[in-house]
DNA sequence: TTAAAAACCGACCGATCATTCGGTTGGCAT
DNA sequence: ATGCCAACCGAATGATCGGTCGGTTTTTAA
C-alpha cells in the first residue's frame, strides 16, 4: 500500500477513500487486467485477415506471446499464486480469473473448430486441444518472464510443435 | 513464520537458532524439494524398463504430472513467483532453480536424442523441443493445483500431443 | 455566491511481522 | 558430581502492515 501511494501520489488514506480495503483494490486491479488481456486479444483476432483455421490458432498462439510479453506486469498477476488462492474463498476473484482463461480458450477452440470444418486442423477434441496448447504457449510465456529461457529462441520451435498438434497424421509440410 | 513454529511446535526463537533469518530457512526447504525432485526423477528414469526414446520421453511427462499430483506443495514452491524474484538478486536461489530446470531438461533431452538416433522421434533441436514440452507439461501440472483444470481430463489429449511434437513428418499410427 | 458533496491529507491505531536475547534445560564428556 | 555446550523457550523489540479518522481542500450544483 506505502510503495502504490508513493507511485501514484496520493496520501495513504486517499486510497481507501476509492476502495473499501485491499483486496477490494487487489479485485478492481484483476478486474482491469482481465478487460485489458480480453478486448485486446478479441480485437486483434477480429481485425486479423481471414485465414484457414490453422492459421488463425497460430495467430492466436504468436499473439498471445505476444501480449504477454508486452503487457508482462499485467500477465504476471495471472502467474503469482496470489489470485487462485483468494479464488478458494473469494466468488468474484474466481469469476474474474475464469472470465480470462475461458474467453482465451474459447477463441483457441473456435479456431481448431474452424480449422477441423475447413480441413487443416485434425484433432479429435478442439477444447482439450485448445488447453494443451494454451497450457504448452502459457508455460513458455512464463519462463521468459521468469527469466528461465528466453521466448524468443524458443519461438521456431514452439509454433512448429503448435502445428504438429494440430496436424496430426496428415502430410507435413516444411515451411521457411 | 508463527504458521511455522505452530507446525513444528518449536518455539519461535528456536527456528532462529537452527536457521540464520527468514530467507535462510527459505533457501533450506527449497535446495531440499529441489533434492526430492530431482532425486525422485533420476531414480524412476533409472529404473525404468528399456524402451524406444519416444516412449521415455512420454514415461518422463507421465512422470512428472505423477509426481507434481503428488508432491503438490514442494512443486507449489516452483510455481510461485517468490523464488524467480529472488533468484534476480540472490545467487544461490538461482543456482538451485537453474539445477531442477536443467536437471528435468536434460532427462528430457536425452531421451529425445536417444529417440532420434533410434528413429522413434523427428525433431530438429532436441533442447528447444525439450523445453517446450517441459512448458506444456508444466502448464498442465499448473492448471491442475491451481484447481483451474482437471489435468485427468486433459491426460489422453496431453500425451497425444506430446507424441505429436515427437513424430513430425513419420506415418502416424493410431494406438489404442 | 454559497452550501453540500466528494476528494484528499497525514497523523494515528492496533495487529502482526521477523528477529533478538537473557535465561533454562538436557545430554555428554571429564 | 561438574562443567560445557547446543538446543530450546518465550517475552520483548522495533519496524511495518492494513486501515481509521478528524480535519482541509477542491469540485459540483443551485
Amino acid at each position: 500500500m506505502s510503495e502504490l501511494s508513493r507511485m501514484t501520489g496520493a496520501a495513504g488514506g486517499t486510497i481507501f477513500h476509492h476502495f473499501k480495503n485491499k483486496e477490494d483494490l487487489f479485485l478492481n486491479i484483476l478486474n482491469e487486467v482481465k478487460e485489458t488481456i480480453i478486448s485486446a486479444f478479441r480485437r486483434h483476432m477480429e481485425e486479423a485477415p481471414q485465414k484457414n483455421g490453422l492459421e488463425t490458432v497460430e495467430e492466436a498462439v504468436r499473439f498471445y506471446l505476444h501480449l504477454a510479453g508486452t503487457f508482462e506486469d499485467q500477465f504476471l498477476l495471472l502467474h503469482r499464486h496470489y489470485p487462485y488462492q483468494m479464488a478458494e474463498t473469494n466468488p468474484t476473484c474466481r469469476t474474474y480469473l475464469e472470465s480470462v482463461y475461458n474467453c482465451l480458450l474459447d477463441i483457441f477452440e473456435e479456431a481448431i473448430a474452424q480449422g477441423i470444418q475447413d480441413g487443416s486442423v485434425t484433432v479429435s477434441s478442439p477444447r482439450n486441444t485448445a488447453m494443451v496448447l494454451f497450457a504448452m504457449v502459457d508455460g513458455v510465456a512464463r519462463f521468459n518472464t521468469y527469466n528461465l529461457y528466453h521466448a524468443g529462441s524458443l519461438y521456431r520451435d514452439l509454433m512448429g510443435s503448435c502445428r504438429n498438434i494440430l496436424t496430426a497424421g496428415s502430410t507435413q509440410r516444411e515451411g521457411n
